[in-house]
DNA sequence: TGCAAATACTTAAAGGGTGTAAGAAAGGTG
DNA sequence: CACCTTTCTTACACCCTTTAAGTATTTGCA
């Protein structure tokens, strides 16, 4: 009865690993037991519930695209930095669709303020640094954006642009051209 | 032992219904075959499993929504247009958040042609007759819409806005008015 | 070094969900 | 009414979650 080295840490790692295979949905306390040559039972000691298991993986999710981002941002300014920025987004989520899923999860509003989430709206506010754009405006303009990069990528990898000839990487190319000239022309109030 | 009735359009529209209350991810064949008096195995005659129950509920969503949309959209051109179109939309997402999650459920290319999406595509394309955009740019146009709708109102149910105090109404209210702006000045190529 | 305390894991078991197969009951039809 | 079809139940196999109690392993301290 040799030990498995499971800790929580460990358990999150494979549980995202997992996700990226299988999709997030399919990733079970089960599953992740067989993972470590252990019963499920087991894994209780490390993690509270399922729950608490699918939470961790949002944070590393949301900590892993906050680092992906801030470094495509270093440097950066103006339409390169919106155009490195929204790479970074779209390709994490391609690479790992499964720990982005996890990051779509729900967020209560006590933990979103400790959450890597708020790292999120930091480099948001940092891209638009190139742009002419005070509060409130900056504001809307960060919940436009997100909503673009997300809404984006998530109606491609649910394919809804696949009945359409038009190459998705174009079009998405072609929207970056066109919120960069939104934000240089930001209309106010 | 008298019969309980049971048809797959009732079995969808309760398993829709269900959904709104509790959320698309908890209801199962189990909860479902209780609402009606029933057990289990019985929903078996009546829908191949639960994943056709699920698509099942996806294409009433998706049908409910374009039915909404497109009455939105009667008699309307421009911005107009364009604000009833996203506030259709979004008043839908909000209220029947579990109908709206199954809408979001994947869409293999073969059902995408004879699925009720097609109706969407359409509907965005008379939406953008109020503005002046042939293709390609119109399909671009469309992703960035549909995008854009649907990123704003997924992160704004799962919490990401409510750590900032300005209110998600007015933040909507001017991404409309930010992208009837950009309708009206896309950049060309 | 040795042994007690802490930690990791197993077994056992209850509870719920999915899905198939076989049979009973209800409804329609000639 | 007898028959056939459809609906529903029972029974079962299997998987997942989670708790409780017990066993093994490791740690650390005297």
């Amino acid at each position: 009865m040799a030990r498995a080295g499971v800790t929580p840490e460990r358990l999150t790692s494979a549980a995202a690993d997992l996700a990226d295979e299988i999709g997030f949905q399919n990733v079970t306390v089960s599953a992740l037991a067989r993972g470590f040559g252990v019963k499920p039972a087991a894994l209780y000691a490390h993690v509270k519930d399922a729950q608490d298991l699918r939470f961790r993986v949002r944070e590393l999710a949301l900590g892993e695209l906050a680092d992906r981002v801030a470094a495509a941002l270093a440097g950066r300014a103006g339409k390169e930095a919106l155009v490195a920025f929204a790479n970074a987004y779209r390709d994490y989520a391609k690479e790992h669709p499964g720990r982005y899923a996890a990051a779509q999860l729900e967020l209560d509003p006590v933990t979103a303020a400790t959450s890597a989430a708020g790292r999120h709206a930091e480099l948001a506010r940092a891209l638009l640094r190139g742009y002419d754009l005070s509060d409130p405006d900056q504001t809307d303009a960060i919940r436009l954006l997100g909503g673009t990069f997300h809404g984006y990528v998530s109606l491609e990898t649910t394919g809804r642009f696949a009945t359409h000839p038009r190459s998705a990487d174009v079009s998405w190319s072609r929207a970056l051209d066109a919120l960069d000239v939104l934000l240089r022309n930001w209309p106010g109030a």
